[in-house]
RNA sequence: GCGGGUGUAGCUCAGUGGUAGAGCGUCACGUUGCCAACGUGAAUGUCGUCGGUUCGAAUCCGAUCACCCGCUCCA
């Protein structure tokens, strides 16, 4: 029987377990930052080296069959702050926020509209949220309630005023309010990380940006790429990396945090081929979510609305998402990939600002045109928040409830050898055995031995950890050479000699 | 940023003004010898933090921080 998952059980685990941990949490904790435990920074790492396995050095093969060429790249997380004026990060990171203090709703500055009568813009306006027709026939209703005459859509004149000031916002009624002047004045919502290049730097001047997203760092370095690598469009630049968002509201432990890891891959293409390779990049990436576990109901794609583009995405084929159904968005899904196509967007915009030409000449087409680009970009620690909770299951039949069912490939932990008694030999036959899986697998994961305690309660902390399979050695190791392997998500136990557990581990685990 | 909730041992939680608690986990010893077993013992807390009221505060009040839920936001 296994119930449904519950996230204050997996948070919970997940701090006992050694996967994550409040960040700086002696000192009271801080609000949106985690700290990966030893289980969770191996997890990580393991997920972070399938994807640069999967993704640099062993790609899929193309759409027909052809090898692919993505090679990898480790750019710094601050660069010059015009990269960031160039992506559109500066400005659209920026946007100003007004408030409502009698509604406590809030609105984007840039969308408000101010109504009031024809050649009357002295008196009270009557906000709306642009686009919004229902917001805009209640500012009309009020707004001719108020000059006690029917108003038509002629009568009135619409103001656009990005940054109004006081005074103009104390004869405002806002679009959900009924008095003037409860909109508070615009304030900036910073969602990049300022700092401070240099020791003595004074802050105007040398302010730079820790990175919101890894990105750019590879279209910044697309022609140091194709000077030195010698890759043909179509190519793909990979990287994996932190990111930094000062969001307004951390959520959902480590699902949207303010220092987060990013796995993104440029996919360089002919525009006309943009179609064909962004089916191609959304398709793979399901199926790669799928083969390192995220086998269930749970994983779904789903193509973006035309509304919900993002301003590089607009003029592109489309955008989607691999969607994972986390226990805190159910029964809705939450972001795990995004699979975008940024059309030129980028590249144009860096030329423009840098003022470097980044055309490539296609020798086949005889033809120079800016790539245009498909980006898959998933994110480490929600692919991370994803596979702990796919793998978190309790069972309440089997003596230790809580179950790890992480795939072999992602298991912190590889394999397990424990002495059933720790003496008549047991120990050094099984301290033998764990060098050899070392030497053997360790540079996968970890390979844990305990020799405390009753053999149960062994069985249950790695099955609390998600190691896939324990060896046990007891009295009959002693005469026959064999020990019993028992199955995380089984229980079940066979008995195997001693001299097979290498082959056996190879094959279960895929390595 | 707004509204609501929560904060006591590693985890789950009890404790409504008068000596800081339980279960689980952890560790040690013994026993057992394949599923959180049993026995004995041990360690672990500025009761989130700071301030106030009080003879006395985990408990009442204020502020603050963190987490959860709902808004809002989320290239």
């Amino acid at each position: 029987m296994t119930q449904a998952k519950s996230m204050e059980d997996l948070v919970s685990l997940c701090k006992r377990r050694g996967f994550v941990y409040p960040a700086s949490e002696i000192y009271g904790g801080l609000n949106g930052f985690w700290d990966y435990g030893p289980l969770g920074t191996q997890l990580k790492n393991n997920l972070r080296d399938a994807w640069w396995q999967d993704m640099v050095l062993c790609p899929p093969t193309g759409p027909g069959g052809q090898p692919l060429q993505i090679v990898g790249l480790d750019s710094a997380i601050i660069q010059n702050p015009r990269v960031w004026e160039a992506s559109g990060h500066v400005a659209g990171f920026n946007d100003p926020m007004i408030d409502c203090r009698q509604s406590k709703a809030r609105y984007r500055a840039d969308q408000l509209r101010y109504l009031h009568p024809t050649g009357e813009g002295e008196g009270r306006l009557f906000a709306f949220i642009e686009g919004d027709e229902k917001s805009f026939e209640r500012a009309l209703k009020l707004l001719g309630k108020y000059v006690k005459r029917d108003l038509g859509r002629g009568d009135v004149e619409i103001l656009d005023i990005p940054e109004p000031d006081a005074e103009l916002l104390a004869r405002t009624v806002g679009p959900d309010a009924t008095e003037p002047g409860t909109l508070t004045e615009p304030r900036p919502f910073n969602l990049m990380f300022p700092t401070i290049v240099g020791a003595t730097g004074d802050w105007e001047e040398n302010k730079a940006y820790l990175r919101p997203e890894t990105a750019q760092g590879i279209f910044i370095n697309f022609k140091h790429v194709m000077d030195t690598t010698r890759v043909k469009v179509p190519f793909g630049i990979a990287q994996v990396g932190k990111s930094f968002r000062n969001e307004v509201t951390p959520r959902n432990f480590i699902f949207r945090s303010r220092e987060f890891e990013q796995m993104e891959m440029e996919w360089f293409c002919h525009p006309g081929e943009a179609r064909e390779w962004f089916e191609f990049w959304r398709d793979q990436r399901l199926a790669w979510w799928k083969s390192i576990g995220l086998t269930g109901e749970d994983l779904r794609l789903r193509q973006h609305e035309s509304d919900e583009l993002s301003h590089y995405a607009k003029e592109g084929v489309g955008t989607a998402d691999v969607e994972y159904r986390y226990p805190f968005t159910h029964p809705d899904f939450g972001e795990l990939e995004g699979v975008a196509h940024r059309t030129d967007f980028d590249l144009r915009m860096h030329q423009e600002h840098s003022g470097q030409k980044l055309e490539v000449f296609d020798q086949e087409r005889r033809e120079r045109y800016l790539p245009h680009v498909i980006e898959p970009a998933a994110g480490l620690t929600r692919g991370m928040l994803a596979v702990l909770c796919e793998a978190y299951t309790r069972d309440e039949s089997r003596p230790s409830p809580e179950i790890m069912r992480f795939h072999p490939r992602l298991a912190p932990i590889k394999a397990a050898v424990f002495p059933l008694v720790n003496k008549e030999g047991m120990p050094e036959i099984a301290e033998r055995l764990v060098q050899r899986l070392r030497a053997r697998f360790g540079r996968f994961g970890m390979i844990e031995t305990d020799a405390k305690q009753s053999i149960g309660k062994r069985y249950a902390r790695m099955d609390e950890a998600g190691c896939p399979f324990c060896f046990t050695v007891d009295g009959e190791t002693v005469k026959d050479q064999t020990v019993t392997v028992r199955d995380r998500d089984t229980g079940a136990q066979e008995r195997i000699a001693i001299e097979r557990v290498e082959s056996f581990l190879s094959e279960r685990l895929g390595l």
